[in-house]
DNA sequence: GATGAATGAGCTTTCATTCAT
DNA sequence: AATGAATGAAAGCTCATTCAT
């Protein structure tokens, strides 16, 4: 009896499901992107992805659990970064503005991503599952934290509440994000990482700093 | 001025086609905000106004119609009371808080028409004619100027870019609203007036003397 | 104010509905008995009622609950007229022989309803509601005490099982109807009504009296 | 006579397809009595079986094949009973207690077998291959001919209808059978052959005297 | 104005069947 | 023999929109 079990496909092991299901999720994505959700259909993604469209439903349920699948496998990574970041021994200041760099990269490197979360996922909330809110949930806890961290350590003010100064953070920055998303706000693409870069330093500096003037406000 | 508004005249004039399509404007506004735009059959949008169907179309040439005529005929309201502040001769800070709890009791006053807002129209930009997304930016301009204004007047800091900064402002209301519409955050109804007015002077504080301690940060 | 309504339409009254409903019905017997219940397209049942697919959707929810309605709308009426004959003052030989006659010219008079009543809906029970198989319950039920009363009133034998004999005489008239259904009893059209009269004889002159020689056995 | 099968030889004999096979039709059977022919998927049977649903096509040409040969293959045993019984040189009550017997037990010994015979391809009859009803013909021919027989040996009235009177003995027994398919007449497993043995003797016995009074009727 | 019957494009989803490995 | 990825026909159903009355 052979020892070595001899595949009759020469290609790829058993990830093979793994990827191709990878490759319909990076279609939906592009599509969901070009159409939005609504007016996606499965048959726009599987040409996309260069399939049939029986063959989505091998790998997914309906078009719902692809739109869900987008969220969870990639916001579970988005989360542990922050939370990277937020545990690390730094000032605060530097914290934020690694935070800021990290949500408007994300823009940057994975657009279309980004704008199926912003306008697909994010504000239909309404029908999604709890998991999805509390996933969210989690992201805005995360930032709170870091707040509350830095008024503990003496960084920052102690008669703001952290709650909503967390808003205050996160909103500048999904402001920002939505602007490039809706393409309201343009920007080169070549001078798109260095004006994301100022804007991180801009937002986390109003934060910190505000806009009043000495003494003044 | 008539003490008497006597309804159903047998020769309707102007304003009975004009109320009538005001009526379907607000049971429009009630059904997309329980089951969203996609979500909501035209006949439900009768049913909630108590007439037939086939009515909407003498009213409206489709649904798409309904849903840009909630925008735009609110939208100039707002903007025209944000174009109030705006102009006034107050400082800026009096400004802020007052268009940070405009913004807030838009929700509290109106919460149906505001959810619909951010979470009907706002997503379906893509697809909204150029007229909505101008209407929208006038929004943003308004507080750019409000930004730049105060920095010219000494009130500011110049150093900061003001279209971000208007970002930074209305991205953090935009996250409470939002958190609010999604029923994320829970907020008593009999303590909403004086939790938003609370955060509108929050929001402007931080926007104004930043969360760093004085001379540190 | 004129004490008489003139009606737009010419036509119908409010039975309009009713009628276009029993159209859609007939054309649905007309089709599954032609197709069977699963072979028959929505789109089939429309075509032979002449009339939009779509159309169909306005009077019944969906394809299933039409073939509830034939079965509901007509089996109460079949029944009825089985507890009439029950329920008479008339020997027992002569109640057998009328039920027997009931059933056989039901095929005779509506071959297509009969068909689909036998091959679609007794059949699939295991899907029916409840209610269904309590109605086909009460058809039993019916001979049943239909045999019971000739047993207490003399006229049948007492030894013998009353609901295995209802089933006897039921089954035999089924199988009858069944082979004629599936055109495997061939009768000239012609010669149906005399032939099914013959059979209900025979069936009811079996029932009573047995095949068995006097005597013998 | 082996005592011991040797199962998954090396060198498959032309039995192992057969037994593979014959795997598939239990599977089948099992399946189709669970969620009928049109609500079992191919994978379902193959799940049932323990194999890939693509293996079921190497054995059979498709679905409707698999229906087939449950029928073909199981039938022509049971008509050989049939016929075996009433070559026989019994008097024809035995036989026709022998026969309803038959029936009866059929159900209780492969209830599945049974139920999908009757709910599932007596219904599809009317798309059956000419071979399949012939066959169910040629069964209601065996009960004509016992009955002929009994007639021509003076045991049976002459004076009825051969044709007619297999139809009420079979018919009795179908509509036994069918009421216990559909679990619509309950019998507690235990009693279940007794009931079975009372029931045969009922049916032969009023199929034979009536259940007319002697004399009487 | 008002009604709701009527239409049919268009969608999601299922699943029998094929076939490369 | 065995697998299950891949295909795509086919069907049910929804609902925006039209239009006769």
């Amino acid at each position: 009896m052979p020892a070595v079990q001899v595949k009759f496909s020469a290609a790829p092991d058993g990830s093979a499901r793994r990827d191709k299901r990878n490759h319909i999720l990076d279609a939906a994505i592009a599509v969901f992107a070009r159409l939005g959700y609504h007016g996606a259909r499965v048959s726009d993604i599987a040409r996309e992805a260069g399939i049939a469209y029986g063959l989505v439903y091998h790998y997914f349920k309906n078009k719902e659990e692809i739109l869900n699948t987008i969220f969870e496998e990639r916001w579970s990574g988005f989360l542990e970064a922050v939370e990277g970041i937020v545990e690390a021994q730094r000032p605060t200041q530097d914290k934020l503005v690694s935070i800021a760099a990290l949500m408007l990269n994300a823009h940057r490197l994975r657009p279309e991503w980004v704008k199926v979360l912003v306008l697909e996922i994010q504000r239909s909330s309404r029908f999604a599952e709890p998991g999805q809110i509390r996933a969210v949930g989690r992201f805005f806890q995360l930032i709170e934290r870091l707040v509350r961290d830095g008024q503990e350590a003496g960084e920052l003010r102690r008669d703001v509440d952290a709650e909503v100064a967390s808003y205050v953070f996160v909103g500048a920055l999904e402001i920002v994000i939505t602007a490039r998303v809706l393409d309201v706000l343009r920007v080169e693409e070549a001078a798109e990482a260095s004006y994301y870069e100022k804007v991180a330093c801009t937002v986390a500096d109003i934060f910190l700093r505000g806009l009043g003037q000495e003494g003044g406000g």
